[in-house]
DNA sequence: ACGGTTTCGACAACCACGTTGTCGATACTA
DNA sequence: TAGTATCGACAACGTGGTTGTCGAAACCGT
């Protein structure tokens, strides 16, 4: 049994996220949120509930303030966000997100526990256990950035 | 102990095909390559050692044959793909990877291999196996399409 | 052998998402 | 108060997609 070749690995693990993704959107489709894509997820994450600026939105995700700034564009178009003038501040504008973009992550959430239950149910809970523990362990806290929407393309 | 939240399987699967795809291009910039980008990989194994055209290209890649001609260009722009007339079709012009392509498909197999001996050194030879074993048993071939290269942002 | 259909590559217009550079307005600070 | 830093907006551009159209070439059935 000789070992798997290294280029496999990059591949799996894309794959099994894909797979996640695209089962992710299906499901948000039918349930309310057709429009949604994987990008529009972590720009709302980096909105987050409290709110926040075009500029710390930019920072938050690991791109510039104009490119920040299209994105709201976009949410906003979308219904998933709102801007709103800051009385403390002139030159802010808040972006909050909607009643409709707060249904969207927390329906991912949702949908997202029933997928990892669908992993636990095909390979036992601790094969999922120690997939998550050992992806842990070499990716370390940096798989929890949220600079990862546009980062394949562009690089 | 509790489990682990479902969000997370999809960051942590991200992360680690992120910080492979990272440390695969700062290698392959040290080796030569400083100008491959990670869909050029994809792109390069759609034509493969054969020679492809951009239609056909674009049929593996699963997008138009315009965003495949596209996607030549700036290969061939690159120096690492040719297109050359198909004396047997005056339709077709077969793109063919130059050795400069060859070199970076080349390297990038020493290199992923490489990377997995670091994983194997970090978690042990039989987590990784059971990783990939794990993987493969819920993504199944659709690990190894292709179609993958501008799949996150547009969906 | 010829006429209809398919396929090839090219071109144009457009969209999503990113970049740099610039700008006026506002806020902060020495 | 003067200088500096930050905010959002705008413009021009690059990259990687899309659809639609087109002429040229190949294929295929009668």
């Amino acid at each position: 049994m000789t070992d798997a070749p290294g280029y496999e690995l990059p591949l799996l693990l894309l794959g099994g996220f894909r797979t996640l993704i695209d089962r992710l959107h299906a499901e948000l489709a039918r349930r309310g949120h057709p429009d949604a894509r994987p990008s529009h997820g972590f720009a709302m994450q980096a909105i987050g509930v409290e709110g926040a600026t075009a500029s710390e939105i930019g920072r938050r995700l690991g791109v510039s303030k104009q490119a920040a700034g299209k994105t709201v564009e976009r949410l906003e178009a979308l219904g998933y966000a709102e801007r709103v003038d800051d009385p403390a501040d002139a030159r802010r504008k808040v972006v909050r997100l909607t009643a409709h973009g707060v249904d969207v992550l927390r329906k991912s959430a949702e949908i997202f526990d029933d997928l990892r239950a669908e992993w636990v149910r095909a390979l036992g809970p601790e094969r999922v256990r120690a997939l998550e523990a050992d992806l842990r362990a070499v990716v370390g806290p940096a798989a929890y950035r949220l600079d990862a929407a546009g980062w394949f393309s562009s690089q």
